[in-house]
DNA sequence: AGTTATCTTGCAATGATTGCAAGAAGCCTT
DNA sequence: AAGGCTTCTTGCAATCATTGCAAGATAACT
């Protein structure tokens, strides 16, 4: 790679880590972010799309060397059902881990004009398939032994990633429609309980 | 209410009305409804808090004398389960008619620092309290009624809204995870049809 | 008719994002 | 080593939604 580019993305990467350490992505401005690295505001655009964007790509390389959240619910002994209830409680962790990263994987925005912000999309993207891969391959293992009802995997996995999203939005509410993490958990333990009802094979009459 | 402030409402709601029904918010500049309207930029803000409040309320006026996409999935005869599926149906429709008011039902943006957007921000929060204690209502019918099992209506009312909420948010992807109206339509049956079956009674063994 | 309260306005500002021309740095070829 | 070309960064002005505030106009009240 250019130098000049690779010395660019440490510089803010590095002082991206550093303040969003400490203050959340809303109460940084990108002037603070350009300063700390020592680089124009422009530079931020060009190297990752967005202010967001950079938030982004400091969260992937602190995740980058730890990806136990998922993959110890997918690694589980038990029944697919087992690890589908883990993999609910994993997704909650990695939330309440990356709040602001979660929600650009849950609820991504346009990409903008920027090249970089296209690339940090097609990421996105690409992090979802993956772990929804994951859950795609435990409903199948679950409806291959048979203990889950032949149900469509990919349509069901969606379903699942969808109602976990939609629970984990709660969090955020402005409003007394509001969640803490307590709610979430019990919504999220509901939500399990009676989707992995609804799984179960439908005994014979 | 003072006459100067009914002729900005009724001059904004007119123009906002008018505007909103050819193009979509974000296409829409706060300038060009000012200006449309014969007022100036602040007016909206204080009227409505925000240019999304505004269209917010120009939704809300068409919606006041026509409730049916709602109304008819919970007064239709048949089981619990039966209004339960043709509230989720009723709940799409509602969302395609009114995509961009949905969302503020459902992911609400902070309120901002306008009295208006506090005030809209609880109008919102009381339609959705409004939408899911029909809900909370149906399913507690369901349980009293033997057609559905012993869950809580009040967490379970949560989660079908949420997972509601999740499925519809696919729509406005951008990227190939996004779903087009069959789509949302196919997830819908099926999220209800797994939650419709997690639901029923269990068989007595 | 005078006073007080409310409403609207113009204006400057904030912050994220964008486009673009100019200059510097790095790469490649001779 | 030098020259030409490509890539990267920068400064700057701009857009747009939103915000705060002082000033003036309008309406209400006494």
């Amino acid at each position: 790679m250019d130098p000049r580019k690779a010395r660019t993305l440490a510089a803010l990467l590095s002082a991206g880590e550093e303040i969003f350490r400490k203050r959340s992505v809303d109460d940084v401005t990108v002037e603070e972010i350009a300063a700390r690295a020592g680089v124009a505001v422009g530079s931020i655009y060009n190297a990752f799309g967005s202010k967001a964007g950079l938030h982004a790509a400091v969260v992937e390389r602190a995740i980058e060397g730890n990806r136990d959240h998922m993959d110890h619910a997918y690694q589980r002994e038990g029944s697919a059902l087992d690890r589908i209830y883990a993999a609910a409680d994993a997704y909650l962790s990695f939330y309440l881990s990356y709040p602001d990263y979660f929600r650009m994987l849950a609820f991504p925005q346009a990409p903008g004009h920027y090249a970089a912000g296209k690339e940090l999309a097609a990421r996105l993207a690409r992090a979802v398939h993956e772990q929804n891969a994951r859950l795609v391959a435990t409903l199948r293992e679950g409806v291959e032994a048979g203990e889950l009802r032949a149900v469509d995997p990919q349509e069901t996995a969606t379903v699942l990633w969808a109602t976990w999203n939609g629970i984990m939005s709660l969090h955020w509410r402005p409003d007394d429609l509001r969640q803490d993490e307590a709610g979430l958990r019990r919504l999220l333990a509901a939500a399990s309980d009676v989707l992995a009802t609804g799984l179960l094979p439908r005994p014979r009459s």
